[in-house]
DNA sequence: ATGTATGATTTAAGCGCTTCCATGAAGTGA
DNA sequence: TCACTTCATGGAAGCGCTTAAATCATACAT
């Protein structure tokens, strides 16, 4: 490692180390020849900046926080991607945060925020409640949310119409021949469960079908979880032939426990998930999913929260609504 | 966000920003009465100390980058699970660099390290030549490696037998009758490639078998790329029963053409990959692969630059040797 | 009462930068 | 030539913290 600093540079080039930051930054006139002597003493020297020390000074970090619920899930990798992408084009490092589905976690990471070791955070997870995130942002701190609408002055987001996707899904399910379809929710106290599951009763009631309470059950937005709540709902014994997974990790949780359970999907049983995770289109039957614009979500949050942080305030508008996408594919189709 | 700073909760705990600092730190004795008076006021204060005021001083910024080819990628992203929260526990944040299958973005993302962004870094990408990641380290740039092995006194590194697993896995082919074996190389400059087609050759010399130069392809890591070296394979019509893919991703390629191609698997075609992705037990075969402890490989490698970034020595050994496993499921097997 | 050892606390010197302000040099018009 | 503007550069303060060294307070032995 190198540790020449900007006052070496500056006695290299004979000049001040005022000139030096100034060749460094552009930030304002210095003539093309001091320019010059300065820039070949930068390399001469190998000299590279402190960033502390430009942080402390600066007051700005440069880097974002990603609280993230879960790297795993391809969903949430690329969304990070997105925000990766594009926070580095405005030359921002981000800090990912992985929180391991565990809230707690997700807590102690937006402390970083309070230490100044971020300047902003973006948060990835369906597991913090409003409230919570309200208070941050009263408190001044700079966040933003990707996947879930939040109504707050200074709080970018950008997230889908969970109710209307998910009433879509249903309809699909209901054109589909079926009518007793089952619901897998996520954690009870997360926003997206609730909405999915407000999108399948508006579906229900669309079709003048039952609400049937026996056909819910909490998987808790993982395989496992997804694996156990079939089982549970198939104990149960009230006959049905579709089940809505409101994501794609409990409905492979779902395809496990059928093929354990010699269930054939989608003859016997029709699955839909939500997220268009990665592996939805490798398993046999391909699964039906939701898809949203994952990527484009992540970087067009960054873009909007670096924004907000040069400025201080929002250019345009703050919150985006953007498409997501039925594919249907072979897990809930064709039923004869 | 909070502003006040160490002199604040020391005017208001009416002693010295020294004996906040001390008790911040705990690194000298203070009288617990004093201790609690600070305490209070931090606590009262809302105080939270300025990371980039404490990195400065201390000439550490208690974050390790990690340079990672592809996020998206299972095998790395349970790699990092395991160097964060090993990270974690030890103070230390993780700066998440996904170079997106980039070697020019790799070596810009270890510029951070010159800039004292992070106090050390992990590789975890096959794409980077040895040579380089020498040159940094003899820079007295702090670097481990997982995944792969390299022979440097400051660099730690965690890997597999590369060569002993893909001699596994072709022997295991070979037991099931193939004696036309096709090989799925990545990157020709990739350590993994290079290896992995070492033990190829060594498992066909030790069962006699010609090494025939048109049955090597090579599909750059990705799923595209093995379908296409799969597909270029075909088109040669030199007849070849079995595929082993220098790893999963690839042989997921080889999945999707041999799908188009109408070719079973296995019955036709036997598959093999590397790294256990999440996705290959949820394709139809179950795919047959080498398993890898990458969350524990991960977790190592960080204890263990962890360690040298705070003694400057190695306490025991540098490099680690982990067993690999190979997975033999249905894309290899039973060919009747 | 005096000296000394021990422990608690403060003082003050930076860590390596950025940026405001002052200074100097060069150019311009009268 | 002189007064004034403009542009380039240097001086120096200070971002918020840590820590070595100095000081102060207390207790104890003599």
């Amino acid at each position: 490692m190198n540790d020449s600093k900007m006052i070496d540079v500056a006695r290299q080039a004979k000049v001040s180390v005022a000139t030096v930051s100034r060749v460094l930054n552009g930030s304002s006139a210095v003539s093309d020849k001091t320019k010059k002597r300065v820039l070949s003493a930068i390399k001469e020297m190998n000299y590279a900046p402190n960033a502390s020390a430009k942080n402390l000074r600066s007051l700005k970090t440069m880097t974002l926080g990603v609280v993230v619920s879960d790297i795993l899930v391809s969903y949430y990798a690329e969304i990070i991607k997105g925000i990766e992408n594009t926070a580095n084009g405005l030359n921002y490092n981000i800090l990912i945060c992985d929180a391991q589905n565990r809230k707690e976690k997700e807590r102690e990471y937006m402390s970083l925020l309070l230490n100044r070791t971020v300047d902003g955070m973006i948060l990835v997870t369906p597991l913090l409640g409003n409230e919570e995130i309200r208070d941050f942002a009263d408190m001044g701190c700079a966040i933003g949310i990707v996947g879930r609408y939040i109504d707050h002055p200074n709080v970018p987001c950008i997230y889908t119409d969970n109710v209307k996707a998910s009433r879509e899904v249903v309809h699909h399910l209901i054109e589909e021949g079926h009518e007793r379809i089952a619901f897998l929710s996520g954690y009870a106290d997360a926003v997206d469960s609730y909405e999915r599951l407000e999108g399948y009763l508006k579906a229900l009631r669309d079709a003048r079908l039952p609400f049937i309470p026996e056909l819910i059950e909490n998987g808790n937005f993982n395989e496992i979880g997804g694996n156990e709540a079939f089982r549970r709902l198939m104990a149960k014994d009230i006959g049905f032939t579709a089940v809505f997974a409101a994501n794609d990790e409990m409905a492979l949780g779902v395809y496990e426990a059928c093929k354990a359970l010699s269930i054939e999907i989608p003859a016997r049983m029709a699955v839909v998930g939500v997220d268009n995770n990665r592996i939805s289109k490798y398993v046999t039957p391909r699964l039906s999913t939701v898809d949203q614009p994952k990527y484009t979500m992540g970087a067009l949050l960054a873009e909007k929260l670096i924004d907000q942080l040069n400025d201080n305030a929002f250019a345009d508008k703050r919150t985006f609504k953007v498409d997501s996408k039925l594919l249907i594919r072979d897990s809930s189709r064709n039923r004869k």
